[in-house]
DNA sequence: CACCGTCATCAGACAATCTTATGGACTCTC
DNA sequence: GAGAGTCCATAAGATTGTCTGATGACGGTG
């Protein structure tokens, strides 16, 4: 009949995921929904929109999808305006806010948080950085990030009102063949036994807490920098690792997330920068960070 | 739960007509589908979009609808750039064409046309010039426009594959509480005993033919230009007057359409300019006037 | 004072869409 | 080269949402 919105949407996500099975995901709708609604769109046009013969996995956008995704953005774009703009004239937060977190963090947790903020706060534009943990508390002083995800943070780096979500705990991650996959918990004794990749990232320092608490050697046959980068050496086999359990949507097939005892949960705390002077500047805190950190406060 | 198509439709449309029920007629919905649609929004933006309690007719938009309505703007248009450019992309006609016609047409006839238009030719805009009938030709002629809808038409302002349309026939009108507002059919000579108003159109030229070949002196008490005018006078008991059938919806209550015995028609010609050497030049047609007269054609 | 036009509300019916479950096609791995 | 896994398409069922038609309340008008 007409085009809809959710086709505009479908359009969208699946140009930007590159699968529908991902654009499914993302729209928090099941793939064959997806599948219909790409199909409804292209009825509509009266042309393929994406190739599906493209035999390697990223689909792409037809020359007809390409034609057409600029004005589906513009549409979208319109109608995040719109929401953006009712919420501004009563008087709701808006406006953009800058969440900076860790790859973990990132993978497990920030998709719930954005889902929450998008339909708590509407007007409000998340803007995401991704890096390590030690350097979270720099950027939130510089004034790089409005608030960030810290873990096991010093209470001296917390800002008004900071707030506590809800802890992670270590896994074990482990090749698909391994014969520690099936088990429901490893024992880091366990883990030690065999290949043991240590990631670079801020659990490094905890894993080797861990280590030492239970008279364990910490003796990792390699570091690698980058929690992707760890979990695909896992799954080709070249090792065991511990990783947060937030990192579970990270893993590859090829690897399987074993819970890990004696158990270690990390703290993960959202705040905004320390208030106070900040290299001989009282900085204002952002406006929207309050807003932000009462939707998660219990 | 999120703002809708229909809701942005609906505004545009409340916004455009000033009423719900004007809206609800454009976007050929009941009216209570308007209302529902608009409060639906109205919950979604958080906040009244319309002012209902505008006492006089033209609903007015509250500053949250004037704030929202730019936005929802945008995102219309893009959904209409979308399906343009997906008709250009399968090589279905597109573009902008320039179509004349008479109040009268263009009351009753061209609301059929545009949406005949946008079912089957989506990526076309109709641009509407309203004019008098004797300088259609001459406006066709001279590139003002591209395609009309002419009255009567000599054979040599019709263009190549001029369509004919419906004809229509004359009406006469008459105040809502005149003796002959009930009747299912008036003849001219009853007309002529009452204070005749003469339309300033081009069918005056037809009712004086008329009157002659009735034998029945052409005597009108005054001469009107406009026929919005003219419809304005008989619902004031000013008098009566023949107007065309297609005038039908400007008829304001107060006012009534009664057929005219005899019965005259007009025909109506759908054309582009007419071929070969205009003016010393010999000008292309317009690359959307075939297609558009092909719509038509029986 | 009565009438007309406008918008809101209500109950019922229809239509559209989503979800779960399943099949076919392809690629990567062993 | 065979198997496993992934991806997309399809089918049937259920749910949700929306539209229509009728009716009521309010204000303006002759």
């Amino acid at each position: 009949m007409t085009v809809t919105l959710a086709q505009l949407r479908a359009l969208d996500a699946v140009a930007r995921h590159g699968s529908f099975s991902a654009a499914a995901d993302a729209l928090r709708v099941s793939q064959p929904a997806v599948s219909g609604t790409v199909k409804a769109l292209e009825v509509e046009v009266g042309g393929a929109v994406v190739d599906r013969s493209s035999g390697g996995r990223p689909v792409v956008l037809t020359p007809l999808g390409h034609a057409l995704l600029p004005h589906a953005r513009t549409a979208l774009d319109a109608l995040a305006g719109l929401t953006a703009a009712a919420a501004e004239h009563r008087g709701a937060p808006h406006g953009v806010v800058r969440l900076a977190v860790v790859t973990s963090v990132r993978a497990g947790l920030v998709p719930q948080l954005l889902r929450r903020v998008a339909e708590e706060l509407p007007a409000v534009t998340v803007e995401l950085l991704e890096g390590d943990d030690p350097e979270m508390p720099d950027w939130l002083d510089a004034g790089l990030a409005d608030v960030a995800v810290l873990i096991n943070p010093e209470p001296r780096d917390l800002g008004p009102g900071a707030v506590e979500l809800p802890g992670d705990a270590l896994c074990a991650v482990v090749p698909a063949g391994h014969a520690l996959a099936a088990r429901s918990s490893v024992h880091l004794e366990e883990l030690v036994a065999d290949r043991l990749l240590a990631s670079g990232g801020g659990c490094q320092v905890q894993l080797r807490e861990l280590h030492r608490t239970c008279g364990l050697p910490f003796r990792p046959v390699a570091e690698v920098a980058g929690l992707r980068s760890l979990l695909a050496m896992v799954a080709r086999g070249d090792g065991v690792a511990v990783v947060p359990e937030l990192a579970a949507p990270l893993v590859p097939s090829g690897a399987h997330l074993v819970p890990l005892v004696p158990e270690l949960r990390r703290r993960l705390v959202l705040t905004g920068a320390p208030s106070g002077v900040a290299g001989g500047s009282c900085r204002e805190q952002h406006p929207l960070v309050e807003p932000l950190l009462a939707l998660f406060r219990p």
